[in-house]
DNA sequence: CGCGGGGTTGAAAGGCCTCAAAACGTGTGG
DNA sequence: CCACACGTTTTGAGGCCTTTCAACCCCGCG
């Protein structure tokens, strides 16, 4: 009845250290890696228990209720984190980029599903190994636990956004802030990529498919987006941010 | 536009020593504090800047936007914690009771309020020394990133809520839930304290108040629980957790 | 006794959902 | 190169759940 689980970005406040690429496991076997901006790491010595794997778009990377042996961080991709409802009742609980963490909450089983929403770069970590290591590397637990926090802050903002925000609302907010997580880790763009379906999205802001759509429209008919494949452009940044606020 | 902050409670595994009673700060000003479930810590040391507070209902603890120069745990009494948007709406984020700790997020600025529902005794903690002490107490820490991890859990959780359960679910999986937390502090009981206003429970659950009230009388009706003064008795515990499961 | 805050209930409106069909894009095979 | 199939997206029409607006009740308090 009480799972844990969840992703983790990189913290929000600038860590100038990752600003600019995030290049967790240059080397497979994986030797060193950036894990929630923490660098200070030599993975060698806990062996092959971190490996760099290569997953195909819409491949499982996680399974809810399944057990937790790992935990991960993103190289290359974007994998949907998502909790389901016996019912099938889908929602995304986060999304996550190059450079983020995955399973930040250590727990025995998986709480949530992650699907490569594009093909994925990612390591893999033992769990219990790591957790090992988090008993010798005091700093980095400092930094789990700021990433943690930073994690729990958007969770609570995302609280806020499926509470009281209206679908319009939703949507712009969720463009402004894929906007603004790319631009963490490319450079700032009008252009927003967006690897995700309708499904996806409407998953991610509790909406159906048919509302996502027609908020797109009526965005795009407003002159604030314009839809690109795989996408959106942004044409009045103010604009968007005036619905998105707050 | 990026805040920090959050609330904890005694992480939901078990934890042996604070399942009973949760019972920090003893003495005033403070000596020792049971913080996050984690005892092992003498105040002390750490001179005045722990402080054994009490505040009458509906004061404003912390107040979102402010800067946060302290932390805090609930001794008695329960807090709201939420989050408005510029317009006046509000999403409750998160509801302290006994045991529990405000200010995970340790930033600068409380990105939350927390205001009291009941007559609430706390300690308050200055941030700064806290931080410090964190350097020092690598188990602090370490208690502190389970206890967040744990409350990420649950912020997800509510997030399936918020935007994937109908009206009846959202409260029938509220009632549950505070049933299960009053448990672990006093003992399980049929009768459910709800120190809120049908509004907190409205912005807690993205509901309007009628909604909610609408919704209690037609669980009611159904002979699911009774309605008594400030709170609910629980009738049918399978039939109200055949609602609120998943 | 009247006022104000919270709660309940009713009627009507509205935003989002459901059901449905058509448009679009992409990959496959003739 | 086109035809076709399949999955996704878009658009339309209608309905439902929640909200909105409003009235009324209850109760504590000055």
């Amino acid at each position: 009845m009480l799972h844990h689980y969840e992703i983790s970005r990189h913290s929000h406040h600038a860590i100038p250290a990752m600003r600019s690429a995030p290049s967790p496991c240059e080397t497979c076997p994986v030797r060193k890696a950036s894990i929630c901006g923490y660098d200070g790491l030599d993975l060698s010595r806990f062996g092959d228990m971190t490996k760099r794997l290569t997953k195909p778009a819409k491949s499982t990377i996680v399974d809810q209720g399944n057990q937790a042996d790992a935990v991960f961080t993103v190289v290359s991709g974007a994998v949907l984190l998502s909790k389901s409802l016996p019912d099938g009742r889908r929602q995304v609980v986060g999304i996550a980029l190059p450079g983020d963490f995955i399973g930040l909450s250590m727990a025995e089983v998986h709480g949530f599903s992650a699907t490569a929403l594009t093909q994925v770069e990612y390591c893999r970590i033992d769990r219990a190994r790591f957790s090992e290591m988090l008993d010798e590397e005091p700093r980095l637990v400092r930094r789990l636990y700021a990433t943690s926090a930073s994690e729990l802050t958007f969770a609570q903002e995302h609280m806020i956004l499926l509470g009281r925000r209206s679908a319009d609302e939703k949507l712009a907010t969720f463009l402004l802030n894929m906007r603004e997580r790319w631009a963490r880790i490319r450079s700032a763009s009008a252009r927003v990529d967006l690897p995700l379906t309708r499904q996806d999205i409407g998953d991610y802001l509790g909406l159906t498919i048919e509302t996502v759509s027609r908020t797109f429209s009526k965005l795009a008919k407003q002159k604030l987006i314009a839809i690109i494949p795989d996408g959106i452009r942004i044409l009045d940044l103010a604009g968007l941010a005036a619905l998105g606020s707050g």
